[in-house]
DNA sequence: ATGTATGCAAAGCGTTTGCATCATG
DNA sequence: CATGATGCAAACGCTTTGCATACAT
């Protein structure tokens, strides 16, 4: 995504206005490989500004993922995770405690074939490689999401 | 997925009862193409049985899905969709009306380098091609969501 | 000074859960 | 008849929204 200057400058060019909460977030994003949750960033933010309410994260939020400025991504892991990294990549999501990582893979080669199609018009190919990462491989039996929370769904569930 | 006869069978082999509920969300899966949400399978059996309550559909869905009968997908449709085909495949979504296909797709070719797996033991790998259906597709204006609606996310998401 | 952003609280949606009752095995 | 399933309603987590105030432009 864009330096938190730059960013100052879109938002006005949109007439949207640039508050020292908005300045925050676009810190707090900015180079952030975490893929953080919007509560995620609200923790970030309210470190520097205790008082800023999760509302104006959301909305900053989704300001930014309205003017491609980040990505949105759902990925299961019970809320929206936050990518500023727009460069054409994939993710590496732990199933048990919901770390996301970036991943450059080549798939090129991945199409629907023309008879599958169903008439569809295809955009974007995502690819979601799923397992554990290296904290949640080595102990099987259930523990504690790390810095992401909120597995709300089934453990069961199998997202493919 | 199995026939509604053979998960009576399993069901009863896991100390699960089974009643006629239960065979009614069985029959309304089995081939079930639609990929549907858990209301979609609630307004199914519905149509038969006018006073089961979501919470059951809910349970046997989950149930299912815990055995590996059925597969859950959370494909940013806003809520999980439902899918009996356990055959190794892929999905195209339509990013407007939430119309789910299944696509058999080779996928051979993608994987994870080693120097990116951080640590990570892949166990999946799942690929969701987006874009429009043909319905959506014509008509480039703002439209109702078809069958599956609760797109509850914001519109400008983008899923990867 | 105009209009957007903020904070708070309340509502929304999808999903889960507590409980009393019902019915399967 | 013992245990799991059902239905209802309430609770939950994540996200959005209404409103009055504050602030950026």
């Amino acid at each position: 995504m864009k330096s938190p200057d730059e960013l100052t400058v879109v938002f006005r060019r949109q007439g949207l206005k640039v508050t020292p909460q908005r300045q925050c977030i676009f810190r707090a994003l900015h180079h952030n490989p975490e893929h953080p949750s919007a509560e995620s960033v609200y923790e970030l933010v309210r470190a520097e500004m205790p008082t800023i309410s999760l509302r104006t994260v959301y909305q900053t939020l989704n300001d930014l993922a309205a003017m491609g400025e980040v990505r949105q991504l759902t990925l299961g892991t019970g809320s929206a995770r936050f990518d500023p990294n727009l460069d054409s990549h994939h993710h590496l999501v732990c199933e048990r405690c919901g770390e996301v990582v970036d991943v450059y893979a080549d798939v090129s080669g991945v199409e629907v074939a023309p008879e599958q199609r169903h008439g569809f018009t295809v955009t974007t190919t995502q690819v979601v490689f799923r397992g554990l990462c290296p904290t949640c491989s080595v102990e099987p039996a259930h523990h504690q999401p790390s810095h992401h929370p909120s597995q709300h769904q089934h453990e069961e569930t199998i997202h493919a």
